[in-house]
DNA sequence: ATCGTTACGGTTGAA
DNA sequence: GGTTCAACCGTAACG
């Protein structure tokens, strides 16, 4: 593919009079070059004159090579893996815009195709941890002052053993109400109450 | 004269 | 087969 770029005259010449492809790594044996004129004692400055490569390109990859000891460029292009599709993401933040209120692990048991609403997208084998939804309602919700806040008020955690006298499925979710002023869920607002609960941070 | 840094215009490739 | 988009590219220019 390099050599079509170049066939294709995609060659451009530099100030130096060097040629180089834009937006493409250098070729390996000019990479390989420099750092061995470098290892000879030659300085950036005559390497890049003798190579005809800018210097600013000449000092990266010796900086990269002093760092990482690889002649290689960086990975180019791809995508970080995804926790959840874009579909599955949306989804998540539109039950949460429905019911700002709703525990993840509610949100979990929605998608999900199976069960009484059957009106979910995922599988059992690809539906998002809860963990993972809280994450993205995070994420998706980053309201200036929220990064600093966090954990301070209404933080999602998940919870095993009893909530209020009331045994919960393991994994479930509960909100930490730690200012004492309650929150809206389902049209009431929760009130704070003397609760003792359990919770084992994984 | 040298060299660290970065805006710019560009390409790539997994999701 | 096409689109998205955050990763990386080298050059040119500034300090």
């Amino acid at each position: 593919m390099e050599q079509e770029a170049l066939m294709k005259g995609q060659g451009r010449v530099n100030q130096l009079g060097g040629v180089f492809i834009n937006g493409r790594p250098l070729p390996n044996h000019i990479r390989l070059k420099i750092v061995e004129l470098a290892a000879q004692g030659v300085r950036p400055c005559v390497i890049s004159r003798q190579l005809r490569v800018s210097h600013g390109c000449v000092s990266k990859i010796l900086q990269r090579y002093q760092e990482t000891g690889s002649i290689r460029p960086g990975v180019i292009g791809g995508s970080k893996p995804r926790v959840a599709t874009p579909d599955v993401e949306g989804r998540i933040e539109e039950y949460k815009r429905e019911n700002p209120g709703v525990f993840s692990w509610e949100i979990r048991d929605r998608l999900l195709k199976v069960g009484p609403l059957h009106e979910g997208v995922c599988e059992r084998s690809t539906v998002p941890s809860v963990s993972s939804i809280s994450r993205v309602l995070r994420s998706s919700r980053p309201s200036s002052d929220q990064q600093a806040r966090s954990g301070s008020d209404g933080e999602e955690v998940s919870v095993d053993g009893e909530v209020d006298g009331v045994t919960r499925g393991v994994g479930g979710s509960a909100i930490l109400d730690v200012d004492g002023m309650g929150h809206e869920r389902e049209g009431k607002t929760t009130t704070p109450t003397k609760v003792t609960i359990h919770i084992f941070f994984h």
